[in-house]
DNA sequence: AGGTAGATCTCCT
DNA sequence: GGAGATCTACCTT
């Protein structure tokens, strides 16, 4: 294997547009396992939540069309990526119907010393993107990427050739308090890297 | 092991 | 003006 992004890039293949135009809960589920990828570092999707629209009080799209929001508004497949608590940036894909997945917890694949730089209060690696403020500083995303193409190169989704099995649990999503008991928060089971 | 406070910015009321 | 799709350090049990 000459490094990490070649033989992964050998192995897997981009998510296309389809992909993403779904419904919010079906392109959640859809994510885990796959890849994610920016820069030099590459991440496998373990944790994840559906936000569904403009009738699911809980996501930023039922302020409606805002300057925030506008994104989700427009087409699938592309990053929605907003500030929350003074520190800290979210990652989202755009589904369809104003619907997002955020993506909420990560496996590190590529990059890991440069994920530990970035993130030195992880001792551990299942630490290093164990959450959804932990894996946009351990992989480098920012506001900057707000809006752009998930189908471009700048940062992408990919699915592995050879298909996995692994078991899907359920739980209501974390630190909302409207619609809290909706059951949208998909994470693998049993998987050492999902948040707390 | 578990709870809490502080960091500190953006958005919408 | 206040809540918010969070994380870490620093307490107390």
């Amino acid at each position: 294997m000459a490094n990490c992004h070649d033989d992964l890039l050998a192995r897997s293949h981009m998510l296309t547009r389809e992909f993403y135009a779904r419904h919010a809960t079906r392109v959640a589920r859809a994510c885990l396992g796959k890849i994610l990828v920016h820069g030099h570092t590459a991440g496998r999707i373990v944790e994840v939540e559906a936000y569904l629209g403009i009738d699911d009080a809980a996501a930023h799209a039922s302020a409606g069309i805002t300057n925030r929001t506008k994104i989700i508004f427009g087409d699938p497949g592309h990053a929605y990526v907003y500030f929350i608590y003074g520190m800290y940036e979210c990652l989202n894909f755009v589904a369809k119907d104003a619907g997002c997945v955020l993506i909420r917890a990560l496996e590190p694949v590529c990059g890991i010393p440069l994920m530990r730089r970035r993130r030195p209060a992880a001792k551990r690696i299942e630490d290093l993107a164990s959450g959804p403020g932990k894996l946009t500083l351990a992989m480098g995303i920012t506001r900057k990427l707000n809006g752009i193409d998930l189908t471009g190169d700048r940062m992408h989704v990919r699915a592995l050739n050879a298909k996995e099995r692994f078991k899907i649990a359920v739980s209501p999503r974390i630190g909302i308090s409207k619609c809290a008991d909706w059951p949208l928060r998909f994470f693998i089971a049993d998987n050492r890297f999902v948040s707390r």
